[in-house]
DNA sequence: CTCTTGTGGCTACGGTGTTCGCAAACGGAT
DNA sequence: ATCCGTTTGCGAACACCGTAGCCACAAGAG
């Protein structure tokens, strides 16, 4: 008769206290905050609802109150890393601030490796990427007045930070998912590409290995940049003339 | 004594025919190449083991018997993409060598657009992409003997190249999530940037959208990877008196 | 014909995102 | 002080997922 199956508040219905005392509403804000959290420490697939909800001490189901899908907090949780820093004062070099923007686009990517892949395949529209956009339009207007011009240098140095950081990231990811130190990673790879290189084809990436010099992160994509930025003061120095009456 | 429990097929044991007819089998290449088809049609999200096992018509544990796991199987579809085109031959034009990778990647990127996210996040070292990275490297080296300059070259230039489709793909993604047609999206965004710029915030980019002379997505692109070139190709052509003896 | 072996796949487990509908709490009007 | 409409939290359930264990069968060996 009695369901022993109820739970622990074993009799009287009528005594049980106060399921919850009205815990402090969750709010968009929290619930993306502890997602970021989450998302940084333990990678994207650690991120699910009721896990976001264990760490607020609230139910899964009173998420989607605040938040209509995953896919909607994810956009949120995008928006919401990019507003975290400040967007450098222009100083009318434009050299100088579109490699301040470069940089801390970098450094927000490499905050939150869970970033880059996520804003490959969904645009960015919210306030904050918007004021990103809007700080390396400015930058580049000291370079030309052509507004066409300047989307499209910007759209080239930031295609080659985004593709820069992700390549970067890469290396990084596949060791924290394995769970393995710089060096147990070196070394579990180490005989495959041994392997691969002995076997004779490609010769140039053999060269590569053995030959390696290679810097560290820091000073590839700072070459790289200087590249890229050389490049586009060149051509857009050089557009104008195609372009006047 | 007698198992009722067992199942439908009630009396005869012995009759019950064969369960199937012994498949043909799997195999590692035809699995593989039906998540291909199933990411390209659908989208990664589509991409389940019950689902290929379906197209197959194969159980689904069955796939565990070629395929280690779920990310075992998005590793070797990454490698296998990466070869289902041949390489370029190398003409000794660095420049247009170099050029004919980057548009044989971008190509291979838009055709898979589950690629780029994907490559975000582990290191490509497969047969086919270690291949890609040779064949580049082998353009880079007519441009220079420092096998460790060539190497960066490569590493800005494909960097470009993956930041710059990976912005490409953001926006097409979006769409296709959604299911719209272009116009539909376009109406459907059309009032929140409208709203956005009326804000008053992001004067520079209310610039561009206003004067928007954006050309096609292969033009920027192009215009991008003519500037990293460019850049590149200076830089690299400075840079030797730094290291002679 | 029997025995061994390899292989396909059913079943099940523990997780996921999301929905439904109820109960509790709140806020205003009476 | 009491009632009532609205908001809010959330337990339970649904459909689906990746994966492990085990069993039944086909094929080859003796």
């Amino acid at each position: 008769m009695t369901d022993p199956a109820k739970g622990p508040e074993h009799i009287l219905v009528w005594s049980k206290q106060r399921r919850t005392p009205r815990r402090q509403a969750p709010s968009v804000e929290r619930i993306v905050r502890a997602a970021v959290v989450i998302a940084d420490a333990e990678g994207l697939a650690a991120l699910s609802m009721r896990r976001v909800a264990a760490d607020l001490e609230s139910g899964t189901a009173s998420l989607y109150r605040y938040v209509e899908s995953r896919d909607d907090l994810l956009d949120l949780m995008i928006d919401a890393v990019q507003g975290e820093t400040a967007p450098p004062e222009p100083t009318g070099d434009w050299r100088a601030d579109m490699t301040a923007v470069a940089r801390r686009l970098r450094a927000t990517l490499l905050r939150h490796p869970w970033l880059a892949s996520e804003l490959t395949g969904r645009p960015a529209l919210g306030a904050n990427s918007l004021r990103q956009q809007d700080t390396a339009l400015t930058a580049a207007a000291a370079l030309t007045a052509d507004i066409t011009l300047a989307a499209q240098a910007v759209d080239t140095v930031l295609s080659y930070v985004f593709g820069a950081v992700g390549r970067e990231l890469a290396e990084e990811q596949a060791r924290r998912r394995t769970g393995l130190t710089e060096e147990q990673w070196r070394e579990s790879v180490g005989p495959y590409i041994r392997e691969v290189i002995a076997g004779g084809a490609y010769p140039q990436f053999a060269r590569r290995v053995a030959e390696a010099d290679d810097a560290g992160p820091d000073e590839r994509f700072e070459f790289g940049l200087e590249c890229v930025l050389d490049g586009v003061e060149a051509r857009v120095r050089r557009a104008p003339e195609n372009r006047g009456p």
